[in-house]
RNA sequence: GCUGCUGUAGCUCAGAGGUAGAGCACUCCCUUGGUAAGGGAGAGGUCGAGAGUUCAAUUCUCUCCAGCAGCACCA
């Protein structure tokens, strides 16, 4: 037998014979390792302790101590024992497919009746005692046609397909433990003992489609979340606890920033807090993109469908258009109307209204741009994703030679108002061209060229989404994550010929003749709504002074003051900060909590010691003591605080 | 849109085949209290909407609407 040359991390290496396992190599070094290994990173690759290695490579054995590793290999197995579980305990129940995912793993079934949450309980007692039978995990490698005569026999028409789906010769792998068996890439574990019994848990159970195709049948999916010990699952519960005070749709009330109702779903009832976030924010954002050189239109809601036919909209888009008919008792002809769902096709035609030159590009055409789009019921989601939104809105019209500028522009641009609005990091997704799609190939090189070297110019990160791109053009795509780790998709760059195209968007070169003009589809905060929501979550309804709908309290401890805390009072307004007098009949403890909960950030409290001192007690949010300052200092302090980033 | 769950006072929730309850919030009274809930009284609900079963439905059944979780969607 031939001979081959393991190297070990520390740089050793070893010969083994050909074939050998991980599993060998582990109890050729001690006893000890042998018992804790849990798998190994073999030529790279993260290798199940049971697969033979056949030529010279590099190896890393692992034990529960390697986290990364060992989360994945746990997560994957609690799938399985949940699996066999389910199939323990109703037979019946067709198994699919369950992956890892973060901080747990799902699993897919097919089953007549809803799992409900008492089975969930069941479940997890089965999988206990799975666990706990300490069952050696086998494996073996089958050809196709045993394989998918085994899941017919078995009536297992899901994995029949799976098997099926799996090009060509490739070896199919299949992993046992107790009588279970299920077909896996693997690595598993080495028994279903070394689960953590007491570091999992069953979340939730929803519908999830089969091979996630709305044409196809609805499987019941079971979200579990496991961790390497008790401790681990209970922070990650407790983060969860935490992150559900966050979650905007609960501050929202408790602020009294907004409210939403059955009449108009999807669509927002703005309190005057809440419209102070959004108005301060549009303020702020209508400064920076005059800094940024925009322009700024606004153009109508309501929009003959000729437009939506030209622009294509009507065609692709219609069913997430809310359409309006004026009927003829109203108006002199029928006609036929859609509540813009964009911004474009407008922007084309304030474009087109007199001839441009090449001496007017680029031009950057913005909006605060109030769109409607009937969204499927079940994507709404608070203020997050809604049927009635504003855009940030701008089209750049420009050359082809104008994009990878007017890219790198924009990213910085967006940095800059991101880092304005706390948010340091955020995601770059690169969408480039999808198999469906117009324009040449030379075209396409040229511009997904111009996106990726605006990106390295302007020195970010970017994920690569290969082929969700639009149509017409590639696009990136900012994300910001909410309380819970939900992505959001904020700000957009998408680059576009077709639309000046389909709208006839021309300019004059310095050739005299005319020439088409790309159109840049870009937003920054995407739509206030959503940004508002994730900014709720992400700072716990804490936000930043000159954002915070009330920004100051003035209290008064004795009634005494009362009249002293409305001088306080004006004193702050008069220097342009949101202050309010509570002179209620309450103790100051009570006023303290209210406020606190509220959220807002400053207290300024007033007894006969500050009217006599021409002070005032402060008590920032989330601070326990109380400072007594002069007023005038105060008032100054504060009016510095609520200058908007922009110019401060 | 799909699967499942939910819908009772402004909010958070309890409850039962015989037309409803708590805490907080609200109003009034007492209290003038020094930094996260002082005390008392009062008012407040067509039990999401419609239909059916029943002597009787808010409770059971069906349909619809909305919300929640996930999936699909987000040009």
């Amino acid at each position: 037998m031939s001979q081959i040359s393991l190297t070990f991390p520390d740089g050793n290496s070893r010969d083994y014979d050909a074939g050998v396992t991980p599993a060998e190599v582990a109890a050729s070094i001690s006893n000890s390792l042998a018992k804790k290994a849990v798998s190994a990173t073999v030529g790279g690759a993260h290798w199940d302790l049971q697969w033979p290695i056949t030529g010279d490579t590099q190896i890393a054995i692992h034990t529960m101590k390697d986290e990364a590793q060992a989360l994945e290999l746990i997560r994957h197995d609690f799938a399985h024992v949940m699996a066999r579980a389910v199939q323990e305990i109703w037979p019946d129940v067709k198994v699919t497919i369950g992956p890892v995912i973060d901080n747990g793993w799902y699993y897919d079934f097919d089953r007549e009746e809803p799992f409900t949450p008492e089975d969930l309980g069941a479940i997890e007692a089965k999988m206990k005692e799975i666990i706990n039978k300490r069952d050696p995990v086998t494996t073996e490698i089958w050809d196709r046609d045993r394989a998918i005569k085994y899941y017919e026999a078995n009536n297992e028409p899901f994995k029949v397909e799976l098997i099926e789906a799996i090009p060509g010769d490739e070896p199919l792998r299949m992993y046992w433990h107790g009588h279970w068996q299920d077909l896996c890439r693997g690595p598993h574990l080495q028994n279903t003992g070394q689960l953590p019994a007491d570091a999992f848990k069953l979340m939730s159970v929803a519908g999830a489609y089969w091979r996630g195709d709305s044409d196809r049948s609805m499987l019941q999916r079971i979200y579990g979340v496991g961790f390497q010990n008790k401790e681990q699952l209970k922070k990650h519960l407790h983060m969860l606890e935490e992150a559900a005070k966050r979650d905007h749709r609960k501050l929202g009330r408790e602020m009294n920033l907004f409210h939403m109702q059955e009449e108009a779903p999807g669509q927002i009832f703005w309190h005057p807090n809440g419209w102070t976030i959004y108005t301060e924010l549009q303020n702020y954002m209508r400064r920076k993109q005059r800094a940024g050189g925009y322009v700024e239109v606004n153009t109508p809601q309501v929009v003959d469908r000729k437009l939506w036919e030209a622009s294509g909209h009507w065609d692709k888009y219609q069913e997430h258009m809310f359409i309006v008919e004026v009927d003829e008792d109203h108006a002199r002809e029928k006609s036929i109307n859609a509540l813009k769902p964009m911004n474009c096709p407008c922007h084309v035609q304030v474009y087109n209204q007199g001839l441009k030159s090449y001496r007017d590009l680029p031009l950057r055409m913005a909006e605060f741009g109030s769109c409607n789009r009937y969204e499927p019921s079940g994507a709404l989601h608070g203020i997050m994703r809604v049927r009635g939104f504003t855009q940030d809105d701008a089209h750049v019209f420009c050359t082809e030679e104008q994009i990878e500028e007017e890219c790198a522009r924009f990213i910085d641009f967006l940095s800059s108002v991101y880092k304005d609005l706390g948010f340091e990091e955020f995601e770059i997704m690169f969408a480039t061209r999808p198999e469906k799609r117009v324009g040449t190939e030379e075209s396409w090189d040229h511009v997904e060229n111009a996106l990726e070297n605006a990106i390295k110019k302007t020195g970010h990160e970017y994920t690569l989404d290969p082929g969700e791109g639009a149509f017409y053009g590639p696009k990136l795509d900012f994300k910001l994550t909410d309380a819970i780790g939900r992505i959001w998709q904020c700000g957009t760059f998408q680059v576009d010929p077709n639309l000046p195209e389909r709208l006839d968007a021309v300019y004059i070169g310095e050739d005299g003749a005319k020439h088409r003009p790309y159109m840049l589809h870009r937003a920054t905060l995407g739509s206030f709504e959503r940004f508002i929501g994730i900014m709720i979550e992400s700072h716990a309804g804490k936000l930043p002074f000159w954002l915070a709908p009330r920004q100051v309290v003035v209290a008064s401890i004795v009634s005494d003051a009362d009249d002293y805390v409305h001088q306080v009072v004006a004193a702050l307004k008069a220097k342009g900060i949101r202050a309010e007098a509570d002179i209620r009949n309450e103790k100051i403890n009570y006023k303290v909590r209210e406020h606190s909960v509220g959220k807002v950030p400053v207290i300024l409290a007033c007894g006969m010691k500050e009217v006599e001192e021409g002070t005032v007690s402060i008590r920032r949010l989330g601070e326990k003591h109380s400072k007594v300052l002069p007023l005038d200092d105060v008032t100054t302090t504060l009016a510095v605080e609520a200058t908007p980033p922009d110019l401060a």
